[in-house]
DNA sequence: CGTTCAGTTGACTAAGGTCAATTCCCGTGG
DNA sequence: CCACGGGAATTGACCTTAGTCAACTGAACG
């Protein structure tokens, strides 16, 4: 649970107090590998934090995944859209090892914002830094081929080399798989 | 300014006493068509809404305009990377027509956070609601083609459609005017 | 050993980009 | 009122790149 803190710590100061109330309203739930923490069609009423584990964000349409994200250790994960719009997730969220997480429910983290204001403001910083992620993303999309894309995900984030197959990282790359390969077959 | 306080309601309820406080920091500035608001190499310190105009923001590279979006009276508009960050804009900000906007000083803003708890909240639900659009956006070029973000648009906002010239429209969905213009053709 | 599935490779197709020529539209000045 | 100029939009010919489909390779696992 510390590393939630120490997380939270890089945006904002919290006291023992606000700590405390926070973590009274997580539990903790162990996650099989290629498991479901989310469906398509159900509502998302959790944040998560992942203290161990990986997951990949996708959907699937005429029996093709695309995956929006992966998240780690160390990541929030959710459906954030589904969480901040109550509507159904068009998205599944699977677990790709056995993983660790934390969930901490919206009604009991609206019940936090109300009692502390360093909270709310958490909550605003965090909605920031999630707009700044997802902003970044478009960028890449918008001003990126997918051979720019792919060499600065090479550059920048070998996490995600290692850990996942390389046709899951062509789906979140945009690309088929055959595309990836030859991509990098020409360098 | 009561297109301001109406808008914010869509959010939440101001009590006069917060909507007064955020009134006086609030500066009314006339722009001119074709001025900028914003150029590329400045941080972006204020947020601003719009009472009355139209705004694209884009970005410049190699003499080619790529346009990421535009904004409409009744919009905020802001570089909210920049503003968040500190960092340079990569990006202008130019009026269309001539506009009136009202702009609040980031450094007012905050203050105003620290001073009403019910702000801090604003901000947070306001933040919620720019991750809610940037994250349909994305969705937009992940799964949509270029044709089908077209007809997307003709479907669902007209006001692009009658408002900006067909080459920057093209700009905007990520294509060349000679495409978009093809697109039109065969259908 | 075979089975399976990720990854590669090849031949072909589809769709958007490029460049250049042409047409359309609209405002301005003679 | 018409002629002209200039930018937007269209069209055509050709290029580039990703997608499709199918065959093949290679490593993991029983």
């Amino acid at each position: 649970m510390d590393t939630i803190r120490t997380y939270f710590n890089s945006f904002i100061t919290l006291s023992d107090t606000e700590w405390s109330d926070f973590k009274k309203c997580l539990s903790q739930k162990l996650v099989e590998q290629k498991s479901f923490i989310l469906k398509k069609g159900e509502v998302c009423s959790y944040l998560a934090f992942i203290e161990n584990g990986l997951f990949r964000f996708y959907n699937m349409e005429d029996g093709e995944e695309k995956i929006t994200s992966f998240f780690f250790s160390g990541d929030f994960i959710s459906n954030y859209r589904s969480f901040l719009t109550g509507l159904p997730s068009k998205h599944f969220i699977e677990s790709m090892q056995d993983s660790v997480i934390y969930k901490i429910d919206k009604k009991d983290l609206l019940a936090l914002y109300d009692k502390h204001q360093n909270l709310e403001r958490l909550g605003r910083l965090i909605a920031e830094n999630l707009y700044l992620n997802v902003a970044k993303r478009l960028d890449s999309f918008l001003f990126d081929s997918p051979k720019q894309r792919y060499e600065d995900l090479v550059r920048r984030n070998s996490k995600l080399l290692e850990a996942i197959p390389q046709y899951m990282l062509a789906s979140y790359l945009g690309i088929k798989p055959e595309t990836l390969s030859r991509i990098r077959a020409r360098k």
